[in-house]
DNA sequence: CTATTATTCAACTATTTGGTTGAATAAAGT
DNA sequence: ACTTTATTCAACCAAATAGTTGAATAATAG
């Protein structure tokens, strides 16, 4: 899905996924544990856990059976500044924004994850 | 879609709206200028302001045949404070936390719009 | 009145998303 | 070995998303 920011800002759009990162402040948690409150099936908050994990927000190790997941409060970050220094930005000349969108465009073609 | 986090953070969620609020930083503009410099149709375009506008991140006002859209940098605020929150809050009590959820089911289920 | 311009609507398509269920895998526990 | 527990996979489904094109609407210009 090309931009990190795409990922981030679609995993934070769900609040089921939101609810899991405020639950993930408490502690690491096993994905059992996670899904328990919610009514939803395992499998579900599993692949919400996945999304968490490929947007970097929540890292999984496994250890025996159970994979336990962990904040990433850092992965937030990009997120942050983004809105932060969207609110600081000086008006932007605009023939600089179209030499800025053709970066973007070469960048989102060159397979960044 | 019910809660407004949810509608600002997924319309952040996408590459072409977040070049849009860059542009709309300039000034205000016409629907057919956002759409300038995009590789895609003005239709596509009009329904990004509508998802962006939905979110309350722009502002559009009718003039005459023109569509005059204009940021409001106050609407980010939402999606700032939580990821802000998010990094402060202290570990929350797992009781609490379900107390939470219930709460905000019974937001969810009482249609906020 | 007619043509042009600005924007949206409608219908359609392809892809993604968020969910389900039941089976599969993998590691422990007994 | 057998059973239970933890997690994911696979197949499916409904709804939402991001785009297209062509027609419709609405306001301005000539």
């Amino acid at each position: 899905m090309a931009h990190k920011l795409n990922q981030i800002f679609s995993a934070l759009a769900d609040p089921t996924r939101r609810d899991i990162l405020i639950m993930l402040l408490e502690d690491d948690m096993a994905v059992t544990d996670i899904a328990e409150p919610f009514e939803m099936s395992l499998a579900a908050i599993s692949k919400h856990l996945i999304v968490l994990s490929n947007a970097g927000l929540v890292l999984q190790e496994r250890r025996g059976r159970v994979k336990w997941c962990k904040l990433d409060p850092e992965a937030m970050h990009a997120a942050f500044v983004w809105i932060q220094t969207f609110g600081q930005l000086d008006p932007i000349n605009l023939d600089t924004f179209e030499e800025f969108l053709e970066k973007e465009k070469l960048l989102n073609n060159s397979g960044s994850i």
